[in-house]
DNA sequence: GTGGTCTAGACCACA
DNA sequence: GTGGTCTAGACCACG
């Protein structure tokens, strides 16, 4: 597993970290067992410093996610992503087709960004109280009345 | 238009109100010409404090996105969607029923948002240059070998 | 409120800020709404680094105690102490008669807190399913045969 | 004698040996001449590496309570519990009592240990150069004004 | 070599 | 002035 950063996000690295686990976890990229990187690989991977990638795993084993091993590295404990791989992948393709012909009709990363935010958001309060998410984007969305 | 701020998301509070302006521009909700709210009703609807709201509008202005009008408020100055609505609102309904779906099978917001993230970085690497930048999550992604 | 560091107690600094918090909440000292010290004053009433209060704070915040409102300090946001005050203290005076008995006797604190842990070692086993206390003592503990 | 270790306490696992050997001495649970368990027989049955039992047992050392005799093991040199064993039998039952009552009114071992530390605190105040020092917890507690 | 703790200090976001 | 983020680097605990 390797990590980008992007500085210019806004978001504070260490979220950026938590993020990327917590989707590959979502994902079914890294299943419990699995070690993470070791904070000196993601240092050297991605310039950030050690102490915010020691913040992030600590965040994630707050979280119950991993475990940090002594002296043997840090290993995911829990998983998040309890659909079906087949399904997901199904999900994934159809997904795909729809942002290529998003991207065709002449859309950038940023407004597909913004179309799906608005129809989770409207979708989002018809599901309600689904949620407990954690740092999930809920609750961030535009309203036009 | 009304803004919503989560406080948990780590975004700083300035970044979630240009960005929000930002998508609504994109979604056509916001038109040049179109007032923004009054720096006292944003701060009375969402919480935050008024120099929070004058640093982001102060962000808008300096990108060219909207402009200040001493005593009368601050207005739509371009627009950034350049998508015929016709085929944003098809592209938009096509999305809802992919959403429908996924949720369907399972998903939640924070999954849904893992996948379009992934399938976005993928495709990112096709469309490169494409993007016009700015503060889109360009860059940000996960890669498991 | 005030914090006590031991330096050459072995347990780290953030965690005996936890651990004071969680004390005082349990035992009343500190309910939802109160405000804790600020950083700074943590800083220069105790000594320790202000990222190490940082730390401790965050922690509390992650496990749902405080939470933290920018540019205006540091709330409780749950309470611990479930326990009525007027029972409290009736089991406080009398643990502290007896602890004047093992003073007499010639117990120091460290026997005394020998003897406690020991107590609720076995007390513990029989108690069993309580828990899910989060960082407590369980699980430490000698046991001869 | 057998050992437990709380891998999430955070004092160092080497500490939590040496605490409760000093325990099992203070409770009169081992006396001089007493063999401490082979540090293999730690290693199988608490999970710790064998050079933390090492260093564990070489600090005892140091402090004079225990001697390493080459091929036969490791003894206890010298006690801690001065104190008459019935007397501290009378002790312990009665605090045992004091324990099931605060149980029966709700308290949990967190509960109880943070009363425990609380009054003991008050209490250290006036017995002041009491203790025998160590690694005790003293001059950690909370004070709130 | 693994993760973890702490420090010092710069800078940012928010009220 | 409040909390929060990040860095650089020293040192510790553990395997």
């Amino acid at each position: 597993m390797e990590f980008r950063i992007d500085r210019s996000s806004g978001l504070p690295a260490y979220l950026q970290l938590v993020r990327q686990v917590r989707e590959a976890l979502r994902l079914g990229w890294l299943e419990p067992g699995d070690r993470l990187p070791t904070v000196r690989d993601v240092v050297a991977g991605s310039g950030v410093n050690a102490n915010t990638v020691l913040k992030a795993y600590r965040e994630l084993e707050l979280s119950g996610l991993v475990e940090a091993r002594q002296g043997s590295g840090t290993f995911v404990k829990a998983g998040l992503g309890s659909t079906d791989p087949e399904v997901m992948n199904a999900l994934r393709s159809r997904l795909a087709v729809w942002v290529r012909e998003a991207r065709e009709a002449g859309l950038d990363a940023e407004d597909i960004d913004a179309l799906v935010r608005s129809v989770l958001a409207v979708d989002g309060d018809r599901a309600a109280a689904g949620g407990a998410g954690g740092q999930t984007n809920e609750g961030e969305g535009v309203a036009v009345r």
